[in-house]
DNA sequence: ACAAAAAAGAGAGCACCGCTCTTGCATTGG
DNA sequence: CCAATGCAAGAGCGGTGCTCTCTTTTTTGT
């Protein structure tokens, strides 16, 4: 039994949470460029070297924090998406765009550690890779799901592309056609291009209405993809 | 004259330019991350206090290496463009896109440093908003000759984004229809989402043939502004 | 032409960083 | 009960950005 399995694993636990949790409030707080191993230790009343019995180094802390902030805006997606399940396909859409969104102005500085970036040097573990994908999992649902309802249109796809969707539908796109699931790619990463602009201040003197332009260019994304209107 | 403004001038220009050098150099093979001013110095030759007649900090430095980049990519893009400037809309359109990928792929770092996640605590100053404007003056005005010869579709617009689409228009689009304005802004931020995916490692195990997968979505984002098909 | 002023480099030093190693103490399992 | 293990602490290494002082060199004003 977990409760039984002594005092030092429980210690173990909570000080392992004890300093994600620190560090990921100077995260928020700072970036993760002023991450400081010296302050998280100083903060939580133990010495430096000793939080390397917990992490080996920094980049470990950090790899730790970009998983849980992977979880934490797909969980965001995920709960977004739940609330509008039995909604049209281009309100579901809307819902989990928009959740990642949110989830990315509210913590805008683990947005910057995932998808800003990468640390230089460090390369993500295969672990951050089923965490990473959860919101695409999300789209891919709903497109499958309007596929099943008859509402999604195939866009077109250039015929130097036909391989390259065929092995997108055998890797993760299921029943989708190819054509959609290459359209779905392509309106996954314009996504991420239009929160990251708004983040990282490229909207600046451009965009004054952002909930609005979002929901516009996310309704585009579903359309451009083949989701049918309402 | 120039010439005659002394050798101290002169001097100043040549190690600032010296400096800047270095610096790229250690940003192109570290990241930004990793830049220090005491290896540039060391690299110079001088004593690391001696580059802050230069440079009043290291966000200083960095700030200059912004600009150059936004000019580099600037420059590489006007380049690409000029060389089919007497071709079609939808091809001019996807040259100057391809010159953005193609620098961002040459220079990882620069790239990330100017759409990367923004330095913790750093703001841009408003010298960088030129430099930064001149990928997107390119496809305004890829998009304004296409009007001008009859060639531009103008997309749907939502109501409640009126407003904001006429202040863009006249902020920075002149003579476009406002739907193609607000459309214009969304495909910039999607192509730098396609461009950030591709080179923060986004794409890993979802595209394969980076090439393609990129004119084509390119040239969604074309026809999605409303450019003519040829 | 010469003295005053401005600019630039050198060096020492401060406070911080990530990380390593050794040393004791506490807990744990056989 | 006791040896093995886990863990915190401390000292220390080489590095960082940045400041301050001191000296030398160049420019400038009269």
């Amino acid at each position: 039994m977990s409760t039984t399995q002594g005092a030092r694993a429980r210690a173990r636990i909570e000080v392992t949470a004890a300093i994600k949790d620190e560090a990921r409030r100077q995260l928020a707080a700072e970036g993760a460029a002023k991450l400081s191993l010296r302050a998280v230790a100083r903060e939580l009343g133990m010495v430096s070297s000793a939080l390397y019995r917990y992490f080996p180094s920094r980049d470990d802390l950090l790899t730790a924090l970009i998983i849980d902030a992977y979880d934490s805006v797909g969980e965001a997606a995920e709960t977004a998406h739940a609330e509008v399940a039995d909604a049209g396909v281009l309100l579901r859409w809307t819902a989990v765009c928009e959740a990642v969104r949110g989830w990315a102005l509210a913590h805008p500085h683990e947005y910057a550690l995932i998808y800003g970036s990468p640390v230089p040097g460090y390369v993500a573990p295969e672990t951050t890779v089923p965490p990473a994908a959860r919101v695409a999992l999300l789209l891919i649902g709903i497109a499958r799901d309007a596929q099943r309802a008859g509402m999604l249109a195939e866009p077109p796809l250039p015929a130097d592309l036909h391989a390259e969707a065929e092995r997108m539908v055998a890797d993760f796109a299921g029943d989708l056609p190819p054509a959609v699931a290459v359209a779905l790619v392509a309106a996954w990463a314009e996504l991420y291009g239009l929160v990251s602009f708004e983040l990282f201040g490229q909207f600046r003197r451009v965009v004054e209405d952002r909930e609005a332009f979002f929901r516009y260019a996310v309704r585009r994304l579903a359309l451009g993809v083949g989701l049918a209107d309402v």
